[in-house]
DNA sequence: ATAGCGGCCGTACCATGGTACGGAGTCAAG
DNA sequence: CTTGACTCCGTACCATGGTACGGCCGCTAT
């Protein structure tokens, strides 16, 4: 698979044609040279480069900050890398903290409201409560 | 704070005035009645409610959903209450999971390209990878 | 040689969750 | 009574990450 069309990079990275040319358009794969005609062939490394975009954003990367992840490949600037995946943990670590807090704030909500068949639901009353009577 | 004007309200919640008339918009605040001309008053049971949209927000709920929760709170239908909440608690669990292995694994990489100080970053290669392990 | 598939390109549109703007009306203090 | 802050309303715009459309053109098989 020396060479391939769009469609073929497309499906090797497991995205569609219009996602592979929206990508072009905001400078996150290149446009590659047309050997012949208007036609553009895409080699191993537009797949490489498709699939750590693709591999970028599943680690909750932006795709603004995937184009700085690969200005850095190019540059082979290692220090900044490991920079940006650091603060990146932190984020990732802030985001895990408050979807568990959420999620088990709802789980016991959830408990609370199938133990008991009167007055109003817990799950609903928990949100904004202050303790203040509804109407 | 019996009453107050949307200015108040949107403070009360921690939101800018724009928003609370955005929420009105989407039907999850209802416009109140106006007391004399044209300015509407709001209460405490407003900001229940703002606070309502705000904490359920803060748990990942999409204001789609949110509305659907409002409208149960009008209903007080707990069996449906539940099944929501149940619902949204496995699918915080998954993009918990996601975002833990794609912490763990970012974090692994980081190390990696610490220790060792030549050839291409390994954050930069993981991504795309041919025969590199794939998430 | 001609049909039709695929590629190319610009542009428009989608959902989500807001944010901003302009003109008119209202309200309270000075 | 005037000034200035606040409100109302519609509409337009923003970022993000795509998705779709329509016209044109080259490549390839029949």
């Amino acid at each position: 698979m020396a060479a391939m069309t769009i469609a073929g990079l497309a499906r090797e990275g497991g995205v569609g044609v219009e996602t592979v040319r929206y990508y072009q358009r905001r400078g996150l794969l290149a446009e590659p040279t047309r050997p012949h005609s208007g036609v553009r062939r895409y080699d191993a490394e537009d797949v490489r480069r498709l699939r750590f975009i693709r591999g970028a954003q599943g680690a909750g990367f932006s795709l603004e900050q995937i184009g700085e992840l690969l200005r850095l490949d190019a540059s082979e600037d290692r220090a900044r890398a490991r920079a940006l995946a650091r603060e990146h943990i932190v984020e990732l670590d802030r985001r895990i903290a408050d979807l568990q807090m959420a999620r088990d704030w709802l789980s016991t909500l959830e408990h609370d409201c199938a133990s008991g068949t009167t007055g109003p639901c817990p799950i609903l009353r928990a949100f904004g409560g202050e303790g203040e009577a509804r109407r």
